[in-house]
DNA sequence: GTCCAGCCATACCGCTGCGTATGCAAAGGC
DNA sequence: GCCTTTGCATACGCAGCGGTATGGCTGGAC
């Protein structure tokens, strides 16, 4: 286990990696310098400062997430296994609901994840119309679920919540 | 407007403002103090110290937000209205949204929230086995979605998709 | 090997928040 | 009206983080 040199990515590795576990408050450059076993030093050299970095890294999961939607547009299956594989994708994604913690207190954050959702809504929009289901609220419905269910106790399957969620709007038609 | 003398509910209430307003950092000594026109003398007279004033605001309401799902419980109508009415109340409640993302960054905050949620999903799962619904990955999907929905973009009236959600699972019967 | 550029460690300053100590003022009992 | 209790202002020391300046190390070009 060699020194290695560090490189802008490393850090917004770390970063993330130190969101996870950590939290928001991980993400500043003193902290994260003692977590890595090394010093600010290295951090203002990549970085103009905190919020730059902060940005970086947003914008590194925004990068990753977005091509997760456009990636599950290119996937095979039935509107039906797609709806499914989907919601327990995003439910299975610990970057993701540390991203949207960390949103709950910063606005420049919040916009990200509003971004990726909003390309989500549609996606999931575009699947249910193909299941002949054009009412909107339902794909908010889905993906509030999504977002919330995480976050309750005694819900030991959120996986499968979804599945039966599903199931019922399936069984509409 | 003659100066008043604060008491400790008075400290606790202007948090809870503030954490609306300004977000969880808004819950310390100093920036508090500022917001009310007084000083950290008045705020270590009456807590002990910062997490002891943090534990009372979220004490404070989560006694209210239990005492929410007990006045619920009493209320009447139909299991079909109550279940309508408790989604609308707590979408529309901003502390609960407030104390949501404070929970995202505090884990003493999450464990209370988390209580709260309990009651509710158990409040909301024994008005669905009243509509026949005996599965409770349907509340945890409802109260997932009553969760996540406010933070989707494009929602503007999450309360709307909420009655659509309920409407889907009352057309099972 | 020399040298230069990339990368990092260290030291320092300023700011802000925590917590304490102490003195002052305003109520309210008597 | 006096005095004790309650409530607050002020001042202080301390710690942690942001950001800068500067010097040192190291690896690669040549």
């Amino acid at each position: 286990m060699k020194k290695q040199r560090l490189t802008r990515q490393s850090w917004i590795d770390a970063g993330l990696e130190a969101l996870i576990s950590e939290g928001p408050s991980a993400l500043a450059a003193e902290p994260l310098a003692r977590r890595m076993g090394t010093t600010k030093g290295s951090f203002y050299w990549h970085f103009n400062d905190v919020p730059d970095f902060q940005t970086a890294v947003a914008a590194s999961w925004q990068t990753q997430a977005f091509a997760n939607v456009v990636q599950a547009l290119a996937e095979p299956g039935t509107p039906e296994q797609r709806l499914r594989r989907f919601g327990r994708h995003v439910l299975a994604d610990q970057q993701d609901q540390a991203l949207r913690a960390w949103a709950q207190t910063d606005q420049r954050i919040q916009e990200m994840v509003v971004a990726v959702d909003a390309e989500r809504l549609t996606y999931l929009g575009n699947l249910l119309r193909h299941l002949g289901i054009t009412n909107p609220d339902f794909a908010a419905a889905a993906l509030g679920a999504v977002i919330g269910m995480p976050q309750l106790p005694g819900v030991k399957n959120p996986g499968d919540a979804f599945d039966t969620l599903i199931d019922l709007v399936l069984a509409l038609q």
